[in-house]
This record gives structure tokens, sequence and C-alpha cells, in this order.
DNA sequence: GTCTATAGCCGGATAGAC
DNA sequence: GTCTATCCGGCTATAGAC
């Protein structure tokens, strides 16, 4: 059971390659490598690396998608959402998920057939965050202004995007986290203190309605 | 002047095929044939590969920082800044840099040659955008409680991530553009009805101030 | 399912002519 | 600065043995 078959550990180390050296530096010889295995049998179970990168990227979907469905089911609060993606993001920078996942994105944008597994982990990602958006809305004077499911998957997007940069163009525990912290907090105050409720503001939402919510697709 | 040395051309033809072909698919005889020239001349010019990616690095970076840095300058409203930045993502993506700069975040991920060069552009794109909260904040109740030089390294971060995940995993106009319009109006009117004055809401921030505000480097 | 061996192409990089 | 020619190593993929 501990025991895995080639293919099994061939994916594995599909992996660990992908955030080791990159999409520029995989190849069937370096993944057989690390993967204990002969070169060919890459190819008697994948068929092509081509494949064997679609593989991956079904596989590192997956993982996400489950992880993140589960997690971000409790949260209560912003700041509970920002607190919890945050460890989300350490345990995916730790077991090397994530390091992968970007290096499936670089490959994604010019291979179409990598895309829909990476969108539908997307999917399942953004789709309990609509939900917590849902929630914390419901019975404030956003409720029916803000549409949940594209602004989940904006903030989604920001955050996957944000955790792909992160250490590479920027260190997301200096700038981002610190500061998302502190926004979180402070649309809690504001959904909560009731403060969306007074004329002045209730007025000046209905512009936002006009330009913004109702979408022409 | 209009005809361009085989030093410029390979350069040129550099950022192309990283956009067309990405980091996986890029090689000195891809890059020679784009730019007609003979393969020699691309290592003769840069030495290596590698180090021509860094020079394209460079390239990229230069022409988004200089562009952000004008944009950006004379913004007065989040709902403003969001248009703008419509705007350039649009430019971004026709011109095929922000396809280039995709795969060069890939290839900075393994290769540490090519982080500073991109980090440094981030940094003049942050830049002009804490100078925008600051104003935006300035006489607020938020002044002196949000942070604006790591708030605005989190929000371009933000927005730099959407952007290299747009047409590969979200469609930005659907998702994250339409949403991010509704939230900027809504922080426009919540920054300018002065409800952030309230008693109610005063109290309260100290809390923000207690928890974020204090880094500890 | 897994191996060894091999075909044949493509890649980085250099030598030397112009 | 630019070219042609070339070396050699790595890469994909297949054939055939076990």
């Amino acid at each position: 059971m501990a025991d895995h078959a080639g293919r099994d550990r061939v994916l594995e180390a599909t992996m660990t390659v992908l955030a080791r050296d990159g999409i520029h530096g995989i190849s069937g010889r370096v993944i057989a490598a690390e993967a204990d295995v002969s070169q060919a049998l890459v190819f008697y179970h994948y068929g092509s690396v081509t494949d064997l990168l679609a593989t991956a990227a079904r596989t590192a979907s997956a993982r996400r998608a489950s992880t993140y469905q589960q997690r971000l089911a409790s949260v209560g609060t912003l700041s509970d959402l920002v607190a919890e993606a945050r460890q989300l993001h350490r345990e995916e920078v730790v077991n090397g998920n994530l390091a992968a996942v970007r290096q499936l994105v670089a490959a994604a944008a010019i291979d179409h057939h990598l895309r829909p597994s990476l969108q539908a982990s997307f999917d399942q990602l953004a789709a309990p965050v609509a939900d917590r958006i849902r929630e914390l809305t419901a019975g404030t004077a956003l409720e029916g202004i803000l549409d949940p499911t594209p602004l989940a998957r904006g903030v989604a997007g920001s955050f996957l995007g944000l955790q792909l940069l992160d250490g590479v163009v920027l260190d997301i525990e200096d700038d981002a986290l610190l500061s998302l912290e502190q926004l979180a907090r402070l649309g809690d105050i504001v959904l909560s203190a009731g403060v969306l409720e007074s004329a002045v503001v209730r007025r000046r939402l209905q512009q936002v309605t006009g330009t913004g919510a109702d979408r022409p697709r």
C-alpha cells in the first residue's frame, strides 16, 4: 500500500520536477531519474511528456480543490477568510504544489489542453468564496448589489495570482497578507457596524447598481 | 533608424517567441529564425540563452514600469484606478508583453538571476499606487492606520497576479474587473461619505491598529 | 509493467571564414 | 557583426527482451 507502482511514482516525480526545474527544465529523462524508473516507462504509461503534464495538471488541481473547499466552508468573517487563506498558502508552499501550479499556468498559456483542469479547480476554489460572500452580505445594504459569483472569482483569482508571485516578485508575508488582514478587518467593521444602512450610503449605492451590477455579458 | 541591428532584432524576437512558444518552447534556434539571423549571432551577442532571458526580463520590466508610472500618476478615485488598470491590461495583452512576463515569472521562480529585473519593475508599479492610497486616505480616519507601502504592494501584486491568470484560468473582463469596479465604487463611497468618521467606526478602528499596523518586520 | 538499446531529431555552444 | 559548418550531448519516442 505504501509501495507505489511505477505509474504513480512517475506522476509524483513529475510534480517534484515541475516544482524544482520548472516547465523549461522538464523532460522524460529527468522525470524517469527522479521516479527511479527507466525512461521508457514514462512514455509507456503516459504516451508523451505533454500528456503527462495534462495528467499532472489534473492531479495538482484536484489536490487544491478538495482542500480549499473543506477549509473555506466554515469561515465567518473576512478576517477569518484571510487567516485561513494564509494557512493554506503556507501549506502549499511547503508541499511544493504551488510551485508546480505556477509552472503549469505558464504551460497552459501556451498549450490549450492544459487549461480545463486548472480552470475546473479554480471554479471549485471560487465556489466556497461566493458562499461566504453571500452569507456576509446577507441582510446588509449590499445584498442584491454585489454579484457574489463574479466577485468571488475576482477575489479568488487575485489571491491565487498573488500566491503565484510569492517568492518571485514579492514576499506575501511582508506585503500582501499584512495589508490584506487590515483591509479584511476594515471590511468586517463596515459590514457589521451598520454604517452601510445610513441614508447617505444607501442613496449612493444606487449608483453602484446603475453602472456595475447589470452586466450585459 | 527604423532598421534595427541584429542585436536588437534578437531581443525583440525573444519577446515574441516567449509570448508565442513559452519558456518551455524557447531556444536559440527558434529565436534566431524569428529574428531572421543565424543561430550563432544569438550566442555572440548574449553568450547564452539564459543570459538572453535575463536581458529580456529587464526589457519587459522597463516597458511596464515606465508606462505604469505615468498612467497611474493622475487618477483621483479608486474607480479611476480600476478603469486605468483595465486599459493598461488591454494594451499589454495586445502587444504581447503580458504573455512574455507570464513566462518570465515562471522562469524566475527557477532561475534566481531573473528575479531582480522583475522585482524592480514591480516596485515601480507599486510606488504610484502607494501615492494614490496616501492621497485617498489623507484626512480620513484611515490615515495613520493603513500602511500605504505594503498595502500598495499587495494591491499591485493582486492585480498583476490576476492579469497573469487572464485567458488561462479565468476571463478578467467577465469576472474580476466587473467586480473590482463595484468594489472600487463601494470604496469610494465609504471614503467620501464620511461614514468612517462615525463614533462606532472610530472606536473599532483602534482594533485594526492593534493587530495589524505595527509590524515587527 | 518494466527493462535495455537504439534511432533520429533538436539543442547549446564554438571555430573559423568573410 | 554576421555568416556557415560542426561537435556533442540531451531529448522524444519506439522496438524488442524479460
